[in-house]
DNA sequence: ATAAATACGACAATTTTAATCGTATTTATT
DNA sequence: AATAAATACGATTAAAATTGTCGTATTTAT
């Protein structure tokens, strides 16, 4: 329970390898697979998926690859993870709502207070803390 | 990602239950289960635990059932979570280890160091605030 | 033209979570 | 003593979510 997902995972390993770079030069999804030994195929998703979503930039063609778009000291680790995941919460029934019991659950609005805990915690976070 | 479990959410709706009776009656698994449309023997099991855990107490026999054992004041969120699930981490890396990569590991202590945040605002709760 | 890279939908495998089954034990009630 | 209603719990199955792979298309430097 409460663990993040393998996709985030390879975000931020990805993230955390280009920040250490030049900043102009790119990376291929290859190298930081074999570099940390992680499936290309699901890293180069979701590295598409960061690219889509103006994290990063993408270069095709040979020689090309990504490299760090977004100004990451802006960005909080709940808008990364939500960007990746979809909404934040320990429960679903905050969004999807196809709970039948929501008359009688008796737990709702305490969950809905540690849930913005959790949000609230991950929004005071950078990106650029957790990549740096 | 970042979910609560059906366990942890049957047990947190049973001791809200339990909390708001008088603290010596006694509460089955069946009255809980048909109150909130929660499978009985799923929520027995979770029950079990916590009494094997002294969260509660439970009383064999017809006329038996559990009652609130423990100061819930006293019991943090992050000590119940690992009463039922075991450790709390973002990444099984924590415990098991059996990660190949840990040399190469780039995010290990960022990682680290959201997961102890999470771990302190978890052990600043208790469950009292939850269940009352 | 070729090769090496990104792009991405569809599918398969794996793992985790959730739920059920079956049986044993306890004990109040009759 | 028999019964019934409750807890106790290991084993198994079912379902869901996650993780990984495949195939094909597109882009572009050489």
């Amino acid at each position: 329970m409460l663990k993040i997902t393998r996709k985030v995972e390879y975000a931020l390993i990805a993230l955390r390898h280009m920040q250490s770079k030049d900043p102009k030069g790119l990376t291929s999804a290859k190298e930081i697979a074999t570099h940390y030994g992680v499936p290309k195929q699901l890293l180069a998703k979701t590295l598409q998926q960061m690219a889509r979503d103006n994290l990063i930039e993408a270069v095709q063609g040979p020689t090309g690859g990504y490299r760090i778009r977004a100004n990451l000291g802006k960005i909080s680790l709940k808008d990364f993870f939500e960007r990746l995941e979809g909404p934040l919460g320990m429960m679903d029934c905050f969004f999807d709502s196809d709970c039948v019991q929501i008359e009688a659950c008796n737990i709702r609005v305490p969950i809905q207070r540690i849930n913005d805990n959790m949000r609230d915690m991950f929004s005071k976070m950078t990106l650029r803390e957790v990549t740096q």
